[in-house]
DNA sequence: GTCTATATTGAGATAGAC
DNA sequence: GTCTATCTCAATATAGAC
């Protein structure tokens, strides 16, 4: 769904802001954070780096800027109601797949975001505890959630880190067939020993 | 070209070299590869930059020198002959959360080096193909080894990855209940199809 | 082997013209 | 809104003294 045109200098402007945010994501997305340089993005984007300084007035504001357009666009995809957990997660992980730049972007980020003092730390603590809680929500698929639910949230937001990490190093690497499995042992209850 | 005169002076460099690592290590691990200075790490040696240079020329000499140390170091700590591997793996595990900054430079490094061209891509490349099939060895516990086993290698990587991932992000978060759980449910095959 | 001093490069950010 | 020009700072790396 498309916002309905602005008039004037402000529809010209977040035009240019979208435009700005997606090179960002794939320059970004390439290099990592740190070794990418505003004057990169500026010329992917056909600017000087002092006009894109305009738009987004520190590199820190920037990376914040692509952050919560990334958070609004990952609210939208979830349509969990309709299918069965597991292949609700499914699909979303072919999605991710078909957009590698910024699963590329995020990879790159968690592992810098790592650091207390990253400007994007504090989003993604916020971020892995609240998605946590939304996966074990949906895995317990209408039961009360109960510990063991966390306990499973967090090994499938694992694995999809860490697969999503083997992929990107690796191009030939699938990530479907390894995921799916995961989807079916996480179905099942392990037997007690 | 230069050939050690005495033992004396050889075990000299050598040990400074040893320290060196050691604080790379911590303080590369505290704030990444990118982002940590030569002179920061020179400094934590109590040595100037020009002197650190002395022994590593360059930054990225350093990077991989540390990497073939850390690989040393690893494949002397695996044990697994003597207990079954879940609990093997679990042991190696523990190992891993009491050096938190050598885990921290690791998964620092990994997001970096998913570019193909960052100095280390190459060494991850074949380090996690050759995990992937020691892991899928050892969980076939003396059998063949079938796809099946080198999809549960495969998901067992991602798993350590991801929690370490977590891990690292939130001190508060404890990897060890998530990891034992996923031992179960990787004990088990999968019901049906 | 380690230092000081410095060359060189590239980063983020600002000023002000158009 | 975008540019050129420039400031300031910090990085890697080199040269050469001790």
């Amino acid at each position: 769904m498309t916002e309905p045109k602005k008039r004037g200098a402000y529809a010209k402007g977040t035009a240019k802001r979208e435009q700005i945010l997606q090179q960002a994501i794939e320059v970004f997305g390439r290099f990592g954070f740190h070794a990418t340089s505003m004057r990169e993005i500026a010329k992917a984007c056909g600017l000087s780096q002092a006009g894109l300084l305009h738009h987004f007035p520190t590199k820190e504001a920037l990376l914040l800027a692509l952050v919560e357009e990334r958070e609004h666009n990952q609210e939208v995809s979830i349509h969990h109601e309709t299918l069965p957990w597991a292949e609700a997660f499914y699909e979303r992980m072919l999605q991710n797949m078909e957009n590698e730049a910024l699963t590329r972007l995020w990879a790159n980020l968690v592992g810098e975001a790592t650091d207390r003092k990253h400007p994007a730390h504090e989003y993604f603590l916020e971020r892995y505890a609240k998605i946590r809680e939304e996966f074990a929500v949906i895995m317990a698929s209408n039961s009360p959630v109960t510990d063991e639910d966390r306990l499973r949230a967090t090994l499938l937001i694992a694995i999809w880190d860490g697969l999503q990490t083997q992929w990107l190093l690796d191009d030939t690497f699938d990530m479907r067939e390894p995921f799916q499995y995961a989807m079916k042992l996480l179905s099942q209850k392990p037997i007690d020993r």
